[in-house]
Parts: structure tokens; C-alpha cells; sequence
DNA sequence: CTATATAGTACAATTTTAGTCCAATATGGA
DNA sequence: TCCATATTGGACTAAAATTGTACTATATAG
């Protein structure tokens, strides 16, 4: 039905969490007692979000994870795609399509419009502003660029 | 990976070719034909729309589909609508949130927002801008309404 | 009456998603 | 050095959704 997996979701709510004192470094457990989450699923959605650098961690004791940019500098965009891989709403609008129809299709161009719109809307959302700083919404015009 | 599922891409391509001759009534498998899919599949994506008075189905001999509506009237969000659903980017952002966490988590609004504006995307697309028609672009502001 | 064609339902195969678990590695402190 | 803590990376299972197909019933034109 058209949205975004339960993983991105907790992605979001997770990385708001570590917004909220972006200096210190938080476990997984914290994060897990935080969000009202299981420990085993933070671990899980945690390590996507470093492997794609929005977020770092620490091993070993007193180890955790910590935002790796400021916040305001983290979109949903980033978010998904660290989470889904690239943004594509039909085979024909993504990046590698395989649709084999393009030839005859024609509508293709519309669906990848569409998909502009979306990313540029996910674009528009930081970290920052999810986390309750109303002033750190992202202008359009940015995050288009 | 935040995509509308091939059902639904079907059923915009189908619309497409329906809406190249909105007063005939094409059969299932002359569609098949048309869109280089299985008349099986064909049926399948139409019965939907059928059902959400997208299109009219008629029984017999000679029988078909047509546009129950003309084509700069159904836009997209209604064709993923009928297909999929109602649309909600995550849980607590659609209609009745089953989420349970939305007293301490603070986010659902922003998610709220971004399916606006995906859903009003969605919307300013008609079917017969699908089906090539350049100047038959729905305007943002009716979009909206 | 018969051929045609949709309506509705049910089904199996595949793919995706969700959640859990374990071994390896790294760190800080006793 | 040894040990508890905690991430990293991988594998694995179970559940859910998606896809595609098949079958029966119903309606229409000729």
C-alpha cells in the first residue's frame, strides 16, 4: 500500500532519538529502552544506517552509536535509501530498469516525475526537524539541488 | 525499496491504452495484446478498477472495458487507491494507526506530511497526461482540493 | 443455444520483510 | 593479561505480501 518498510520507520525514530544529544554516544539497549523497540531489531536497523555513514559506532565497552553528521544535514531521503536501496516507484522510474516495455511504453517519464517529487519531498525532511526543532526544516529549494 | 506494486503499474499502463480510445470497449485480451502482458494478468488488474468505478465492465459477447470516467478526471492516487489500498508512508501516517507509540514518539506528523504531498503528486496526474495527452496536466491547486 | 467475455473466488509459487541468533572483533577497566 | 561490554557481519527462520494462474458462475449478442 505504498510505504516505506517497518525498518525505515524505526530508522527515523531511532536516528530522532540520537538527535536529541547528537555528542553522546548511545547503546543499542538505550536506544532499544528509548524507543520502546527490542534490542535484537535496533541492532538490526542501526547497522545500515552506519554502513551508509549517516550514523558511527563504537565497539567495545562504554560503545554505542552516535550521529556522524549534524543533524540537520540528515534527510529522509538518505534514511530510505540507506534502508530500501534506491528510490524507484515502478520498474520503468528507477535507476537500472528492466522493464523491456520503454520502447512502446510511454509513460515511463511520468512515473519518473512522480518519483522526482517524492525524493524531493523526502529530501525536504531532516533528522533535525523530526526530532522536535521546528526551525530546522530543510528549504525546498536546497533540497532539490 | 518505496514502490507501487506491478499490479499497479499494470493498471496505469492499461488506463493508458483505454483512454487512447475512451468510447470503444476494448476486451481483456486486445489489452493483453496492446500492453504485451498475459490476458490472465490483464484480468486481474482490471477488477479492481472495475470494482472502484475507474472503468465499466461489460459482460457477453462483445463485451469489454471502457473508461467509466474521462481520463483528465481519474489521476493517479485513485488508481493506487484502488489497487493498493488506502496510501500510508508508515503506520501511525495513514487512517486508523494501530501503532501504539504515538504518545511518546513525535514523529507521526511529519510522516502525515510527506504523504500529503506524495498523495497531492499523485493526484496531479491525470490518465489522459499518461496516455500522452501533454496539456491534460491536473493543476496543483485542484490537486489539492 | 452457443460462443464470447467479465465476475468472483481460490490457489500455489515466489519474493520480500521481520525478527532472531551466533561467531568475530574491538574497547575499557580491573 | 583477563574479562565484561558492545558493535560487526553473517546466516537463518518464520511470517507476510505479491505475483501469476486456474476454475466456476453469470451475462450478452447473434
Amino acid at each position: 500500500m505504498l510505504r516505506v518498510t517497518k525498518m525505515t520507520d524505526y530508522a527515523s525514530v531511532l536516528l530522532s532519538c540520537l538527535a536529541q544529544a547528537p555528542n553522546r554516544v548511545h547503546s543499542a539497549s538505550e536506544l532499544a529502552e528509548l524507543a520502546k523497540l527490542e534490542i535484537t531489531t535496533v541492532s538490526k536497523v542501526l547497522k545500515p544506517l552506519a554502513h551508509a555513514g549517516l550514523i558511527e559506532g563504537f565497539r567495545g565497552s562504554q560503545g554505542g552509536y552516535r550521529l556522524a553528521l549534524p543533524a540537520t544535514h540528515i534527510n529522509l531521503y538518505t534514511v530510505v535509501e540507506a534502508m530500501e536501496g534506491r528510490l524507484g516507484m515502478t520498474e520503468c522510474s528507477g535507476e537500472h530498469s528492466q522493464c523491456g516495455h520503454e520502447a512502446h511504453c510511454g509513460i515511463q517519464t511520468h512515473w519518473q516525475k512522480i518519483n522526482d517529487v517524492i525524493a524531493n519531498t523526502l529530501k525536504s525532511v531532516s533528522i533535525a526537524e523530526l526530532s522536535g526543532n521546528p526551525d530546522k526544516s530543510i528549504p525546498l529549494k536546497l533540497a532539490k539541488a
